[in-house]
DNA sequence: ATTAGCACTCGTTATAATGGAGTGCTAAAA
DNA sequence: TTTTAGCACTCCATTATAACGAGTGCTAAT
């Protein structure tokens, strides 16, 4: 690292272009940093040090005679160095605690509030990843006919997570052999694991025969897919502020990063890769690995949600985004989110 | 209506004055209206017409020197009189086909599909609104104990439909009282219909005491909220496009329309509407009561999920949008989603 | 009723001029 | 050696002006 031949002053001058930068979206002049009463020197000292922070790489100017605006490289320093860390504000945790209020909530509508709540406090779009346990152990198995030739099969773990799937018979099936499928299945797969299931096994072990066979085996395979059903699930919020905040890029790229984000695959592969890391990250700029991202800043945490399951959930904002309320916010929300699903979800 | 005015040649100009516009945005002038070979006269005489037309209202040109376009009681015309009905064409259909052909889905996956399918095919913002019978017979009661002071009530319909809730007790309870509760429920309740539930006289009825009726009345409680949870819900898709389709108007604008889209209710209560009007409609421009809405068009149409319950579903897009395709891809969606959910949601 | 012809309008594009914010550099002051 | 006042310079943004051309409305001829 190079930060070591940053003086004093120098940190005191990058703080301030990037507070203002932020703050305004202007580049910013040596005047007003000279006349900001943090520093007690003339512009023209303030001129040389910008040019020196200029040739390291933190500073640029948009064109010659312009201010100077800080690279993806100083907000980097910003954030690892300089930020003053701040709590959120009392005014966002009063707004929080709405979340946080209205109890015995559905669990799915805690993330997707957190996700609206991420957004509009940051007033950028907000992404949270719900989890989910690997093992799934059968609580219990419903069959609900709709008629001769349609049901649904719903599985709910111990967990309490419930997967659905409808399926179509090209055979008919009375109720009563519906309720025997049902209730073998329940005596046989209740507490165990659903996905070391033996099919071939369990059907002989059955002793079913003819349609009732047949319908087992119908049941047993949607059974397997309803594994799938009960994946990971993003909650998305806020995608609106990214055409406010963004104005600065073109149309088209802000057209890009909004599918990029509606499609979900790159971004739950994101934060599914937050949880691994298990910290804040603040990924800026060409950080990102996501081509969409690259003019955007980044940043999530994880929460837990159980004993080794970890779930996370980030912002994507303008690289001048204001890092330290941002920061502040993401891990509020993570820390709150974290301790109201602990164990309970 | 003027309509009556309206001779044949101004018809086959007005016609060609929309279809241009839509394909190209720009204001078309009178010379490649003459010379697009559907009629045999002069620019002069186009020119003539046009200005008639603009008298009528169906035109407007955004400045003195530049060709027409038109405005919406133009579109409102061609939707009406004008418009060669197209069926999708071949590529659309087999594109749609992909929805109908991966069987056996999560019914909550059709209709997401649904909409992302809507918005890839008409490049503009789709939405699918799901209906839920109004009257919920219960299948079944799960209680899912997660620890002592949490546990996961789960109700089934027997419309295979689950609504879900997750419960924090202020006191312990065993797992053999949530057992006894949960039979007596099953027992009681299985069969009847849930939205007309006396807790009171049902919690007399079942004569528990102490610990186990605190929980059954918590249980209670609980259930009469998973009605909410099984609520209408909107599946929306493609809103990238929005910003796309919609470069004309102002980013400020853009960004409120996203907005209202996010945020749900006053499509939900457009989508609502439309299940009453049971039949294809299109809102173009301040047609649209939703302020957000009144600069662009409204496509949709409700589908059959049973009998005497409707979905509807439409698309959202600029008022130049290409209403023939449109309309034709809604109708064929509608139709086919119809067609599968019928009696099997 | 149609159309050729023509003057006219007005947005678009190109070019030049002006102002000003901000810079880099130099030389003097501390 | 560091700081700073002074000044020339750069370059964006704004404004002014002119040339262009697509398209119109109107008139008069067909």
């Amino acid at each position: 690292m190079y930060y070591l031949e940053i003086d004093e002053r120098k940190k005191l001058i990058l703080r301030e272009v990037v507070q203002r930068f932020i703050l305004t979206g202007n580049p910013v002049g040596s005047k007003v940093i000279a006349q900001s009463g943090k520093l007690h020197v003339s512009p023209a000292t303030v001129r040389n040090e910008m040019a020196a922070l200029e040739k390291m790489g933190f500073l640029k100017q948009p064109h010659t005679s312009a201010g100077r605006e800080p690279t993806n490289i100083a907000y980097r320093y910003y954030v690892d160095i300089l930020l003053s860390q701040k709590r959120p504000s009392h005014g966002d945790v009063e707004a929080a605690e709405q979340l946080f209020a209205v109890r015995n909530k559905e669990i799915e509508g805690m993330f997707k509030e957190a996700s609206i709540l991420l957004s509009e406090l940051t007033r950028t779009a907000a992404m949270v990843f719900a989890p989910i346990e690997i093992t799934h152990i059968v609580h219990r198995i419903d069959l609900v006919p709709l008629d001769y030739t349609h049901l649904v099969v719903i599985v709910i773990t111990s967990m309490g997570q419930v997967g659905k799937r409808m399926i179509e018979l090209d055979f008919s099936a009375g109720r009563d052999s519906i309720q025997v499928v049902s209730e073998f299945l329940n005596g046989e797969i209740s507490g165990t694991d659903i996905s070391g299931l033996d099919k071939e096994k369990l059907l002989d072990q059955s002793g079913f025969e003819g349609e009732t066979k047949d319908l087992a085996a119908v049941v047993l395979e949607a059974l397997a897919s309803c594994l799938d059903v009960l994946e990971e699930r993003i909650f998305v919020g806020g995608t609106s502020n990214i055409v406010r905040e963004m104005d600065c890029e073109g149309r088209e790229w802000v057209q890009r990063l909004l599918e990029a984000i509606e499609k979900q695959d790159f971004i739950l592969a994101l934060l599914k890769d937050l949880v691994q890391i298990r910290r804040l990250t603040v990924r800026i700029g060409e950080e990102n690995e996501i081509r969409e991202l690259k003019r955007c800043a980044f940043v999530g945490t994880s929460y837990p949600v159980a004993k080794g399951i970890f779930g996370s959930l980030g912002i994507v904002g303008p690289t001048s985004m204001d890092y330290a309320r941002a920061i502040g916010i993401v891990e509020y929300i993570a820390e709150n989110l974290g301790r109201i699903l602990y164990r309970v979800m």
